[in-house]
DNA sequence: AGTGCGGCCTGTCCGC
DNA sequence: TGCGGACAGGCCGCAC
């Protein structure tokens, strides 16, 4: 499900309520997540205060002075700050009980999302330590993405997936993106050019902030830290519109499997 | 090195 | 109405 928008939504949505919150305890029902959730979590974090919610492409990072807890939602995470006494629904897997009476509330259906907890420098985590650049910063930019791009054989629409390249961009805007910017998903990476990266790397960001702007997409069960659903979908011009009307040239937009996940776009405007 | 695939899980939807 | 199968927003780890 999430994708960085839906994280930094999220980030946004609980950073109100849980920094410089004591964490008092944390409960565990199910540790089988991507990864075990480790036993020193439970063992080392109570008494500690959260001191920072940083985001890494779709990583999650609660900084406390002993240590870092690293969050990832996967494909159906979410994150809820609710009161502490409220029961547990059938995937809340995780709480991490705050002082001030509430608990933040991992739900995680299908269980591919993560909790971690690490006492050395996060970045240097194995999980975070490869990370492409983030989509909005200025290490991502046309340059970088012509040069790393020369010789790749691989369709423009995975390169964007893959995290040692950019962080945090899955399917929904990686083909909203290509959409924006006028470029087949299917194209050789290799095959692009100097100024069509420029577009495209435009057309990530616009993309990505407008995302934000709406609270996320939810397309099923996405919703912030206050239980408050994405719009993106409502603006979403590809992605999901199969046989539907192209925006901009009203051409049939058609959708097909890539790699295992599909392609949605327009063959009048993506080149 | 770059590429493509299997696998981890549950829920939902579609066709029969 | 029930059932099997395909599919879903991620991404590591592996074989080639």
């Amino acid at each position: 499900m999430p994708e960085l928008p839906e994280v930094e939504t999220t980030r946004r949505g609980i950073a109100p309520y849980v920094l410089r919150q004591v964490v008092r305890a944390v409960v565990v029902r199910q540790p089988q997540l991507r990864w075990p959730v480790p036993t020193t979590l439970a063992r080392e974090l109570p008494g500690h205060t959260i001191e920072a919610v940083d985001r890494r492409g779709k990583y999650l990072l609660l900084a406390t002075d002993i240590g870092h807890v690293i969050l990832h939602l996967g494909m159906s995470g979410s994150l809820r700050v609710v009161p502490h006494t409220q029961p547990p629904e059938k995937h809340d897997h995780v709480d991490l009980v705050l002082s001030s009476g509430n608990c933040l509330r991992l739900r995680d259906p299908r269980r591919f999302g993560a909790v971690l907890w690490t006492r050395k420098d996060p970045t240097k985590h194995k999980l975070l330590a490869n990370i492409g650049p983030e989509p909005l910063g200025p290490e991502f930019n046309a340059n970088y993405l012509y040069e790393r791009s020369r010789g790749r054989k691989r369709a423009i629409r995975d390169l964007l997936l893959d995290g040692r390249l950019v962080a945090g961009i899955g399917n929904i805007y990686a083909n909203e993106a290509l959409f924006a910017a006028g470029i087949d998903p299917r194209r050789a990476a290799g095959r692009i050019g100097r100024e069509r990266y420029r577009r495209l790397v435009e057309a990530v960001r616009t993309t990505l902030r407008s995302a934000i702007t709406a609270g996320g997409t939810t397309l099923r069960d996405f919703h912030g830290a206050t239980g408050d659903p994405g719009y993106f979908q409502l603006t979403m011009k590809v992605y999901g519109r199969e046989d539907e009307h192209c925006p901009r040239c009203q051409q049939t937009i058609r959708a097909q499997a890539l790699g295992g996940r599909r392609v949605f776009f327009c063959v009048r405007c993506q080149l």
